[in-house]
DNA sequence: GTTTTGTTTGACGTTTACGTTAACGTCACA
DNA sequence: TGTGACGTTAACGTAAACGTCAAACAAAAC
């Protein structure tokens, strides 16, 4: 892997814009390096990249980039000193109970659409099979009123 | 339970603004009817309200008010003829072929708190014994230099 | 019967996360 | 030497998801 990276090339990375990339160093997430005769171009490290990827998943998971980046640099803060890694354990914590609930979210979720995925599948079945009898006319009456609420 | 709600009925269950939830409606997630001799006030049935609890949790996912609204109209939908069916099979396993990428993230970050929380548990440990031994004025240098960069 | 409490409809304001020009610099290369 | 391809700043625009008034009416409480 480079150890550097344009703008551009981080854009195709994570397929973003050139101009999302800058506004998350607007953020303070990023902060590349300048290069060139003018010193006007950015170049971004290993790190650039990292917080960069870190701060997508964050992002994937309903973050904004302002909690991304007390998060991320929470990560690669200080923390040589006690109190610095107690407060880090809270802040850890209080992540991994968000992320915890998060998941819990997921999961009810997840079962209420194999729930669905399940009951859909059978009736279909059933429909394709109606189909099968040559039921012309009457196609997929014993469908009618299927699951037509949203559930609890 | 309760058959209606008021909006504050609603507000005060779930935390949230009144305006918030009219806003839903707007949106078209909630269709309360109304009710008063100048048929101002809304009611809200449980239907609404398990839309609206339904939103609420698409939205700590992450999901977009416009998102929550297509997939919970997906679930009680008509369903009574097999093409229907079919539809609505194919857009419960993009919902759920994201929920999985998500789950995915989830993982990853929660496995990258825990290595932090051990790591740090660790370093914390080793300082408070550094302090037991009474090594005034060296306190925890032992934890300098920690881990100070940011996770692949 | 009036004061509180709740609800309604606007309508404008705000924050987040960029998109979208505009106008310009610079670097490889044909 | 000019012509793309890529980069820069600056500034205005936009969509989402409400917040925050105002002005008005209605029901409940005293």
């Amino acid at each position: 892997m480079a150890i550097t990276f344009t703008i551009s090339d981080l854009a195709r990375e994570f397929d973003l814009t050139t101009r999302a990339i800058r506004f998350y160093e607007d953020v303070g997430l990023l902060q590349p390096q300048r290069a060139g005769a003018s010193g006007r171009s950015r170049i971004y490290s290993t790190r650039d990249r990292t917080r960069l990827k870190l701060t997508l998943r964050a992002k994937r998971l309903g973050l904004s980039l302002v909690e991304a980046k007390e998060i991320i640099d929470s990560y690669d803060g200080p923390r040589d000193t006690a109190p610095q890694l107690r407060k880090f354990l809270v802040v850890l914590s209080e992540h991994r109970e968000k992320l915890e609930a998060q998941l819990v979210d997921l999961q009810a979720n997840l079962d209420e659409i194999r729930t669905h995925e399940k009951e859909a599948r059978s009736l279909l079945t059933k429909a394709q099979k109606l189909d099968a009898d040559g039921a012309i006319g009457k196609k997929a009456n014993g469908v009618k009123k299927a699951i037509t609420t949203v559930a609890a």
